[in-house]
DNA sequence: ACAAAAGTGTTCCAGGTACACCCATGA
DNA sequence: TCATGGGTGTACCTGGAACACTTTTGT
């Protein structure tokens, strides 16, 4: 089903068909069990790790540009995502590279390919429901998988770098943005967007505080009681208001 | 002396100098007389007025291209430069004003001139002395003056919801960044401060909360008395404490 | 002496933190 | 019935808003 959008070899390498020396990567986070997670790709046949990203069509916005990366690697749409920097370096080249990937995939090339230049590169952050995407690998690349933030794998070129500013981002936003409602299943309890925010935050919350300072948002509506849990006290099950009001 | 930076007529039109598709795009702030003003360029001959922009050289980071262009404009460096932005609709393209703009001066063009052609535009905004600076037009243009914030005239393009997106980035950043420090004179009185605020806010603050933030935020120190006032007690000066400290 | 604006003290309230206590549930 | 985690009440602290009062200057 995703057929119809994937980019073939021939497309992907066309490049009178993009902007050219402009890209949008993106940071994707999604959250499992107490981790904060990134979708990372893998170049085919070399050891090269960077973000999901891609390039900007003629005719396309750039954040059209974002969606349809993010579609594409993951198979969702109407996604939480915000652009948050652009990179802009002078050294932002990658020739190097992209020689290897080139070379592994058996495409010919020489010294001034368009892939070779100079990008300047639009940084996008998207939050997922890690348990809905299905992360697909592009054309030059022979894995597109989850990483723990903190156990991510050394990133080509400035990746490393976005990925920072995009956490920094998302934290700065985390409690004046819909994080949690991106972020996990329809139906939590204040426990889990709790574990979430310190996830993110990186730091433990007060409970109370942090219980009551959630209700006062107004963003949560209380729906019922789980028991399925523990030796414990059900607590009450939540969803966010903008769900179906 | 600003010769040797300014740009040529030949060197404006060498599009193979810059890269492809990209601009920034400069909301440059002044403050005077309780107003807030921004500087705004009038091309030749027309009717056209812009945001002072400029593009990317090959060889220079995006960061460097819009201290370029704001040393261009106003003849100071070291200025507090912000990206906040990047502009990619896909509509973003002024064949019919760049056309104007180059038989105006007498350019011979075709219909495929890079300058037709569709532009992404990183957004920075810059603060600066009102007084320091030299307002200077650039090549293309026969003004670049101060407009109050609330009387720009009808800006090319989607310059003005570029300045809307720096004027809300501005507000929120008011008491979170050193924003006096670069649109006020070395030595002020809290109430100066307080009336800057005011002005970029569009509201009135309370005088004592004002008052007490400032000095407990850490940033002022007091210096002495001024008195040349007029009939009431003489205020206190500060400077902001990066100034020596 | 009076008007004007600046500096400072006091009070009040909202939001956050901390602690305590009770509640419901499964083992 | 006990351990565990969830919900809620109360106390405290801090920072901002609002108001009053005092201080200093020029007219």
């Amino acid at each position: 089903m995703l057929k119809s959008e994937e980019i073939s070899a021939a497309d992907a390498m066309d490049g009178s068909r993009f902007m050219p020396g402009l890209s949008v990567d993106c940071v994707i986070f999604g959250y499992h069990e107490r981790e904060l997670k990134i979708l990372v790709s893998k170049f085919k046949k070399t050891n090269l790790y960077s973000l999901p990203g891609g390039f900007i069509k003629k005719n396309e916005d750039t954040d059209e540009a974002a969606h349809r990366v993010l579609f594409e690697r993951t198979g969702l749409k109407d996604i939480f995502l915000n652009q948050f920097y652009t990179f802009g370096n002078k050294y932002r080249a990658n020739p190097n590279a992209m020689k290897q990937v080139m070379q592994a995939n058996d495409i010919e090339f020489d010294e001034s390919h368009w892939m070779l230049q100079r990008f300047i590169s639009i940084g996008y952050y998207a939050l997922i429901n890690y348990t809905r995407a299905e992360p697909k690998p592009d054309f030059f690349s022979d894995s597109c998988s989850w990483y723990d933030i903190d156990e991510v794998p050394e990133l080509m070129q400035d990746h490393q770098s976005i990925v920072e500013k995009a956490l920094e981002t998302l934290r700065y936003n985390v409690d004046r943005k819909f994080i949690g409602a991106n972020l996990l299943q329809d139906q939590f309890t204040m426990g889990d967007i709790q574990k979430l925010h310190e996830t993110i935050l990186g730091e433990e919350l007060n409970r109370t505080g942090f219980h009551r300072k959630m209700l006062n948002s107004g963003l949560l509506k209380r729906i019922g009681k789980k028991k399925t849990g523990g030796s414990h006290r059900a607590p009450y099950l939540y969803v966010f208001h903008s769900d179906d009001e």
